[in-house]
Parts: C-alpha cells; structure tokens; sequence
DNA sequence: TAGTGGTCTAGACCACTCG
DNA sequence: GAGTGGTCTAGACCACTAA
C-alpha cells in the first residue's frame, strides 16, 4: 500500500481502512459491476502487498456495509442493489397480514420540472435547478396503496426522458444505466392528510391520515441522488423499523 | 472452553460464539453491570482456555450489538442504556427545526389491567393476563405532542405499583430495579386519526393525522418486555429512519 | 480435489490512557 | 512505564462449493 510506515505523524489511518478505500474507489469507477466476482483475498492480498488478514478486514467492513456479499466456497461478489435478501433494504412497508411483497406500480406521469424548496434541500441543489420527476401509484394486494413522487437531479441521469418506460426497480436501472449504486437513505416520517389529488388515486377522502414517506437516497460517495417522497394507506400494511 | 473439537458432527458452533453467549450470559446474570468495567481481552483469554484473538472477535462482535463499550486504553465497558450516545437509540422523533431532545413527560394514569389482543400478541402472553399500563402525554419544545400508552407483564415487574412516580427514562429503571435490559425493538409506524381522547390530550381535532407508532421492546434474551404505543403529532417534527 | 471464505492461534508492534 | 485495546502478520486447519 501506500503509507507503509504507521506513524506518519499527523493523519495515522490504518492499513485496512487504505485498502478498503482502494476496493471502494475501485467499486465506484465500475471495475467491477453489480453481481460480479472480485478477486478472492489471497490475489488481493499479493495485489496490494498486504496481508490476508488485512484484505479479510477491509472486505469485512464492506460486507458490514452491504457492498459486498461474501459466501463461503465461492468467492466475494459485488452486492446488487434491490436484488434477492437485499430487495427490501429500502422497502419497509408490511402488510399487516400477509408476505412482505414488492409492490408493482404505474407511472402517473413523467416530466422535466424546476426543483422546489423541499428538494433542492434534500438533493443538495438550488431552487429552480433542473430535475426529472415522475408520479406513480403502487399497489398493495391488489389495492392502491402508495403514491410517490420521485425528483431525480437532471444533470446525474441524462436522457432520462428517453426510457421508453418508468421500471418498477429503480435503483437496478440506475446502476445499469447511469452506474449510480444506491448505498444508503435516510427517510423521515410524518402523518399527513390526503390532499384531493392523493384522495383520488387512493380512493379514500380528502384529508385521510396518510403515513408521507420522504425518502433521500445515496449513491456510494454519499451524494443525495434521489428524493422519494410517498404518501401511504396504513389500513392493512406497517412500516417496520427494527432498532439495534 | 467447552466444544473444543470443531468436527462435532451436527452443530458446528465457532469458539468465538461460544465466548460471546458466555458473556452475554454473564451479562443477563448481572455478574457485570451497566457502566462497569470487565475484564481485560488476556484476562479472558486466559480464564477462557483460547487465544486472545478469539475473545477480541467474541467482544467485537457484542460491541456491533450495542452490548459493550470499549475505549483503548481504558478497557471494556458495560452498556448503559439510553446513555450519552446510546440515549437516542429508541427516541427516533425529530424536530423538523432544532435539536434532537429527550422529551419531558407526564403521567396521565398507572393502573393495573388485563392484556388486550394487541398487548397479549406483541408480549407473547395471553389475552386477559395481568399488565400494569400507563399513559402519559410528553412534550417537544414544551407542546404536548406524544401520547403513549406503556404496557408491561405483571411478573416481569413486580412491585410496579409502588413506584414513587413513574421516571421518564424507564429503561434505565428497568435495568436498576428489576435487572431487565433493554437490547432491542421493533417498531411498526401507521398513520391514523386522533381519537376524542387523544384530541382533548394533544389539543388538536379528533380525527386529525397522528403518526402512531407501536414499539416492543426486548431484553437481552430476546424475550418481548414491553409494548409502547405513540401517537405523535408531526407537524413540527418527523421520524428519522436511517437505512443502512 | 482445488480453491474459496471462516476460524483459530501466536506473536509483534502501535496508539491511547492513566498513574 | 505499565496496561489496555487496535492493527498487522504468518500459518494452520475447517467448512463449503464447484468442476
């Protein structure tokens, strides 16, 4: 690695952490994709001339932090993002009978549009900045459930506009197609009542207790990437937050 | 330690499993308490027959759980719950403009009662055993904006009732008075209107967009010792949930 | 059977805390 | 300076997967 000696005086960081930083910034310019095999610990250990149980640590961490899925016998694979044990990382609405489902959806509408206050704030731009923003509707068990609104940063998904339709995963097609791997969100809840047009395509009243979703998500340098914001029925379905 | 052959058969256990449910074993029995210091990495490697390496993965692992605090130089500590950064791990309600503050309470009522459906399937007891219950109203930025109803098993804490008053932390009591930490919980966010009761209590209209959230909470076994209902107001603040 | 990750050990040195 | 946890290494063996 780079710092072999430790004591650098100011600014000690240890070996592992170097190598993971390496590994990620390795992730991050595509040298290996979503669902591929990475090197096993032994070539990395020769690559980087370190050793094994240094390599071990850093893959470690990664793992800690979903970016990695390691099984044994076989090797350490890029983490998918939205793919088998992972799909529900981000989805954590429960019926309150019934399997944990990914909820198919409809697209309302897509359009170009200026970012409002709320998500210039969330996206780290400023107001009237150009976004995507797309309207669609979910369902839970057959019934609609979930209306969100999703702005996109119109300078980090080029072409946009031309899918020639909106997928019901997302983040996999981010990172097919603009190689943007969500890492991380944060979400923050409230309770809201319907407005009219909520009303209308949840077919409940105006002014019904609606759980509002505001969900920011993060690609792997941390950079606010998307901002989601869904208004949800809470009759038959939960949001499940699991603490330590 | 005691499964010093790993190829034993059915069953495979790593040592340094067997280490930490020793510990943690150890911790249940109050052998340790909270804030106090345990025994050195080679002390417990000594007393335990494996390699210090072995024991550091076991302390490792408990303190990703929340269950130790380990500071280099000083040693390995007892968690203390809800205790300087530990203090918001289950208070997840967030003012939208200032800071993340541990709410004032009051208490509205203590009484004993007989579990309801809600209260027996989230404590795994049976609908009509004894619980002691309690409602209080607490306050963010001195508006009452929560409304929660605690409900605890009778034989888990006896002599409930002769409390002076009930403290506003009360896991820290938990853990004092009755040896019963708190480890874990799960919680399951609806949006629902307010009750007439609520209403008269948060000053706002019955019917009116509350976030209720339905948290039980686990000791270090895993065993359900509480079950805490809130309706939250959240005009001026939100539920922070952070995925990964 | 070869190769991978998982566990376990022993020993060295480093960074931090405290008396 | 003594003792603690943190990092790093080298080497052994185990459990799992796939050819």
């Amino acid at each position: 690695m780079t710092d072999t000696a430790q004591t650098e005086a100011f600014g000690f960081r240890p070996l592992y952490r170097q190598v993971k930083e390496s590994l990620v910034r390795r992730l991050i310019e595509g040298e290996w994709q979503p669902g591929q095999l990475i090197p096993s610990e032994m070539e990395l250990s020769r690559e980087l001339g370190v050793s094994q149980g240094t390599v071990r640590k850093a893959l470690d961490t990664m793992r800690a932090e979903n970016l990695l899925i390691r099984r044994q016998g076989r090797g350490t694979y890029v983490a998918e993002p939205e793919h088998g044990d992972l799909r529900f990382q981000f989805f954590r609405l429960v019926p309150d009978d019934g399997e944990h489902v990914f909820p198919a959806s409809r697209t309302l509408r897509r359009v170009q549009a200026e970012a409002d206050q709320e998500e210039a704030k969330a996206l780290g731009m400023r107001q009237k900045d150009p976004i995507w923003r797309v309207e669609r509707i979910r369902m839970l068990e057959n019934v609609p459930s979930i209306i969100e609104t999703i702005s996109l940063p119109e300078g980090r998904f080029p072409g946009f506009d031309s899918l020639d339709d909106v997928p019901n995963n997302l983040y996999r097609i981010y990172s097919q197609r603009w190689g943007i791997t969500i890492g991380s969100a944060t979400e923050q809840l409230k309770a809201v009542g319907a407005s009219v047009r909520d009303a209308k395509h949840l077919d409940c009243r105006s002014g019904h207790p609606l759980l509002r979703i505001a969900r920011t998500a993060f690609d792997l340098e941390r950079n606010a990437v998307e901002l989601r914001v869904s208004r949800c029925l809470t009759e038959d379905a939960y949001y499940l937050s699991e603490l330590r």
